[in-house]
DNA sequence: TCGACAAGATTAATCGTTTAATCACGGTAA
DNA sequence: TTACCGTGATTAAACGATTAATCTTGTCGA
């Protein structure tokens, strides 16, 4: 029944004796007013509080102001910083951001879409979820993914940060480094761990453990044998997030394999503890302030643009940013024992 | 301009030639209409793909069907947790969930609370900042942080889980350990280690340690100092969340002190990580779905509750929520050697 | 046979804004 | 004097759903 939420149009438009178009075109701005009047407006529904209705004006507009946030899953740690440059962003620009958990599903992530569809948002934001085809949604869609994903609008230089990160440990001296990602259907992920293959120098070696893969085989949480790998000559572990170079920085200390002066580790995205922890992780950061701001730019872009029938997939001019590596701790020059020949390869009788 | 989303009631009216209130009527189940037309109007809309507008709706109703959810700050990793439990149980009721970041800053928070506000939110759910006095913000608002913040909606007992730790540190034998906590001015911080205190036995030591403090005067980022606690005959560390536990183990094996063979580690809230590291750390869990749960059904019992002008904090029957232990593999019993009395607080000559 | 009543449907007002179309009016040129 | 024009404001029609009030029929009892 009874809601108002307050002033409306109509109650500035008789307090002061005009009608309410008058009113509504003296704070657009639209219409022709005299100046005079226009203030009287203004002062008026300054006064009042006056705030839009934006039902009214969504109902009225087709246009609701409200953009969608969907993000693949919730364990992604880089979430916190992706919704929040987001929101800072919309609600710069005058929108909202209305979120949709995808729970890690693929089938929920539709869901998710939909969720928002109905509640009429003006474009959708999606951070997919390794390897989904995004579907049509009849609305203005911005893909934040990995250059190398197919539509994506914007993202981070996945590839150009995973060449700082190679770069940077070669000029330490490292040339046998095990590479560790997760799961290698993950654009990002490939997009990271091409870039460091991409500056191996010639003669280096670099393998990849995928953990997935390794669970699959010892069980979910087993120890990924860090040591063997040193043992075997690794002087160095690149992973493609914080969260891999963590569980590698801790099997290794736990070990009792100094980082970094027996083994230097990496990371990437920069987490929130990571330049909290002994010794403060090397990592890799993405600009997601940029990213958001291009993301939504691009978004508002094809909303704005008059035919509201826009659909698929927008594109940003500037579609990847780049990353900047973050040098702390867990890197150093290898280990260099005093027999220059430390068992590289074959083991010494 | 034009910006039919789809079907409307009115649409759906002239295809079977009935009025747009009967079609209105059919769907919603209100009204006095026969079973066969109720049925050849709901299939209608199947077919049609009819969703309401939520605009129109909401004009019409005074209500938006949307909650607005204010988080601290991005840096906290529960986040993800919270925004994804909370966004499940607004959706399953029909609610969708408009996020506002207030960026860490206390003057923000007002802000992020009015821009929610402003998008016509039916209530708001938040979890506010360290020692912020919430506003009356003239909507039903559910508030999320400890049972001994004032107008608590509901949260995790904090206590309870304080007293978890300390009984599972205490049954292994340990008798001095160190709390570590950041700030005295959280309530949940000082919940927890009210907690754990009110569980040390007659004789046992529990000093807190906090890092705030600490970092204001050896520099932010400063090690802890841990070895010379464990000098002085501390055998485990309880953090009041598992990011400072995080960085408490790191600093201790760096330093070369086994976990858990030396010394305990136990941290709060059970994050992403928190079982991938090695040794996987011991942790309290909070039943975020539930207390999501609740806090929403409190909200909506407010906002569905007739008066609409209903404002200020709500509660729930069940404001507190249990948490959970969750032993894994950093504690254990204390370091006894060979000597029985290992210089507990005199140095032997 | 008439009135009352219930069931089943319709009418029309309303929510608050936007916006195209229209109107009133004073000034200017013919 | 009259036609015309521009300025500054108003009118009124949407947008799509909800809902109180009303209308139409058919049935049943008196």
């Amino acid at each position: 029944m009874a809601s108002r939420s307050g002033p409306t149009l109509n109650m500035i438009a008789s307090a002061l004796d005009v009608s309410v178009a008058t009113v509504s075109n003296a704070l657009s701005g639209k219409g022709r007013l005299s100046a005079e009047l226009t203030k009287r407006i203004r002062d008026k529904a300054d006064e009042l509080g006056y705030t839009p209705s934006q039902a009214a004006r969504a109902l009225r507009t087709g246009r609701s102001r409200v953009l969608g946030l969907v993000l693949p899953d919730i364990a992604n740690p880089l979430f916190p910083q992706i919704a929040q440059a987001i929101e800072y962003a919309a609600s710069t620009a005058g929108y909202g951001i209305l979120i949709a958990d995808s729970r890690g599903s693929v089938a929920m992530q539709t869901d998710a879409i939909n969720r928002l569809i109905e509640r009429d948002v003006d474009g959708i934001l999606i951070v997919p979820r390794l390897g989904t085809r995004i579907v049509d949604v009849g609305r203005p869609l911005a893909v934040i993914d990995s250059p190398s994903t197919p539509n994506s609008t914007v993202s981070a230089d996945h590839w150009q940060g995973g060449q700082l990160v190679m770069e940077h440990l070669v000029s330490l001296g490292h040339r046998h480094i095990v590479l560790i990602g997760n799961n290698p259907s993950s654009n990002v992920q490939n997009d990271r761990i091409g870039g460091m293959r991409s500056r191996l120098p010639p003669g280096g070696r670099a393998q990849v453990l995928w953990i997935e893969q390794h669970e699959d085989i010892c069980g979910k949480g087993a120890p990924l044998q860090l040591v063997e790998r040193v043992n075997a000559g690794a002087t160095a572990f690149a992973a493609v997030s914080d969260l891999h170079a963590l569980r590698a920085l801790t099997e290794l200390q736990n070990a009792g394999i100094p980082v970094p002066a027996r083994v230097s580790v990496t990371g990437f995205d920069d987490l929130a503890w990571s330049a909290m922890i002994t010794p403060a992780l090397t990592s890799v950061r993405m600009d997601v302030a940029s990213i958001a701001r291009l993301a939504i730019e691009a978004l508002l872009q094809a909303i704005e643009s008059d035919p509201p029938g826009t659909t698929g997939a927008v594109t940003a001019e500037t579609s990847s940013v780049p990353m900047t590596l973050v040098v702390r701790q867990t890197t150093a020059p290898p280990f260099v024992p005093i027999n220059n020949q430390n068992a590289p390869e074959g083991e010494p009788a």
